[in-house]
DNA sequence: AACAGGTTTGCAAATGTTTTCATAACCGCC
DNA sequence: GGCGGTTATGAAAACATTTGCAAACCTGTT
């Protein structure tokens, strides 16, 4: 299990050349450039590199000033649906472009996140994704510096300085919310994402509330709670809050995962969905509209997010002089299932 | 955003070593083992490598023989909550060990399989953790033949050639149906996974139906289902099923995310769960506890794995002469909730 | 003040690949 | 067969780091 092979260190481009007869440099060229070398030759050097087992090491190239292929993905969290949808599009984008990619979590904890980039850093990473715009300054000092190409994803604002791909999360709260105020609720549960280190969070609660306050309505506080992502924890939560006097007519959950915890708050509390409470999400996720009833949400177009961001990585990487501007304002459509009704209206 | 700073290229450790008035050797040990370097001197090197903003190259490191800091980890899926837990655990075991994680997602494909294994011996990763047991000739050829430190996750079968860390498949599909029988039931729909390129789906069926048959059952055609991992699809299916005539009185589901497809599917159709029929799954990912009722299933040590593996490979790379014989089968639980229910026995 | 012993440090070689520049091989045409 | 113009190849430098070995440096003791 040693690192090295039986007869010593495993076989080198110089190796290769050696056994094919040619020198190191062309080697080098059959894998990087392969039409500019001589068809006899290529035949030499792929028997040789076959017998050899040689396989390349594109760690190395870095050191001449050549890409290593990996891109960095930094992300609050994988072991949730959230990302999952992007983080599968991006991957598999990236493999089209040949490359591959290196992941790490901070648990929403942008001092983490600070770490992980360095870490990503010292591993020379060709390009390098974020979640969100909310950075710690030394995190964006040594993106900056170290120079490599980066982009925000998940949420977007106009002018930035950095590329950004995402959408609007305000838009995404002001849909929901102005879904539910157009099938007249006025009771409206807010129980959003928790916004430690989560400026989507954040935007999204805002355009929710900015939406019910700019139709003349007061929030009081116990209609709002910051929920984990979590579907157990949401449910838990919700279900309290349903079990209050005076319980509200609509949950706005800040994603779908919440919206989850609250379709099964209600059915654990006997309130049918959506007869005596709308629910509203905000996502779209796999399996939301598997849910009975169907999940009425706010359609995040994760893959294609993460299609978008992998493509533009790499046209960073590929023509550093460009100056592109990616940014990428992805469109939110509402998608109306079942979980929400209009208020009966006493006549 | 060129790659390189504004002032020529990044700086390196000779860099460091001017300023700080040592030799790069000094500066490399400073980073690679601190405590032999006088303290004197680290402080020197503290504030060159502070000022410069030096970030030291990993990828370089494996020129020398020495190790990247990434370990790769090949997965059928990513956007699933199937191994999300272990992806987690995984990573961030890794984390406290300083390394980082490469992924690569093959979509149940054991030809795609072979090829990032390849890729990722490109990149020189410091070892290997690859899901299931059954993998393609090649693919094992590369990765001894590279003398990657590897280890097989998710299944296990005692006597491998390979460490591995995972649990029995096929227990976990009999545990499942010996509930399912001990409550009385005689008519199991049995909807599992979709074998191609899936050791596992394959041995939880063949636990299932060895345990039925041994109870002296037989299983007609019609009582068996493959099911894709998508709670939606799961659904569909399973709701055809639900509605041919002679209904089954149970489900069992290949995993948690089939089960929960058959809990909407009853859920559609109005069947009540468990009181018209009973589901189990296997998993018990996150959120299936949240359900209502709350899903009974066998429960997968899924971060138990994800630690474990990520130990066990950090291990056989700091020590690769050792030979330890990495092999651990994980304890499954019966987790019993509200979805299953005895048959009421005509008396 | 010399010395023993251990601790720190520097020198230089080695690592595997890419790239620039120069040279060699080839091709078609006269 | 020679020649001009491509095209393919080789030699060597460059890259950033680690490491074995030997020299230099301490600290305390005689």
């Amino acid at each position: 299990m040693a690192r090295l092979g039986k007869r010593g260190r495993l076989p080198g481009i110089v190796d290769v050349a050696n056994r094919a007869k040619v020198s190191p440099a062309t080697v080098s060229r059959y894998f990087n450039d392969p039409d500019i070398v001589r068809y006899r030759t290529r035949e030499r050097i792929r028997k040789a590199v076959e017998e050899l087992g040689y396989v390349r090491n594109r760690a190395m190239r870095s050191m001449v000033g050549g890409a290593t292929g990996c891109i960095g993905l930094v992300i609050p969290t994988i072991d949730n649906a959230i990302f999952s949808e992007m983080l599968q599009a991006f991957s598999s984008a990236l493999a089209t472009h040949g490359r591959t990619m290196l992941i790490a979590a901070h648990g929403y904890d942008l001092a983490r996140e600070a770490v992980l980039v360095h870490s990503l850093s010292e591993q020379r990473v060709d390009a390098l994704a974020l979640i969100g715009l909310e950075h710690r300054p030394e995190t964006l000092a040594q993106i900056e510096r170290q120079g490599i190409p980066a982009a925000m994803l998940w949420n977007y604002r106009p002018g930035m300085d950095w590329p950004c791909i995402g959408f609007d999360n305000e838009l995404a709260g002001r849909m929901a919310a102005e879904h539910l105020l157009a099938l007249g609720h006025r009771d409206i549960l807010f129980a959003t994402g928790e916004e430690r280190s989560n400026d989507r969070a954040a935007g999204r609660r805002k355009g929710a509330l900015d939406a019910v306050r700019g139709a003349g309505l007061a929030v009081p506080d116990r209609r709002r709670i910051a929920c984990p992502y979590d579907i157990g924890m949401s449910k838990e939560l919700i279900a309290r809050s349903l079990q209050a006097a005076g319980r509200p007519a609509a949950v706005l959950a800040g994603n779908d995962v919440i919206a989850q915890g609250a379709m099964f708050a209600a059915a654990s509390l006997g309130i049918a969905v959506p007869d005596d409470l709308s629910i509203i999400g905000i996502g779209d996720f796999r399996g939301s509209d598997a849910f009975e009833p169907g999940l009425t949400t706010v359609r995040i177009p994760a893959r294609r997010i993460g299609r978008l961001a992998a493509d533009a990585l790499v046209e960073m990487i590929d023509w550093p002089e460009a100056d592109f501007h990616h940014e990428h304002c992805c469109p939110l459509e509402l998608i109306v299932r079942g979980t929400c009704k209009a208020v009966d209206t006493v006549e």
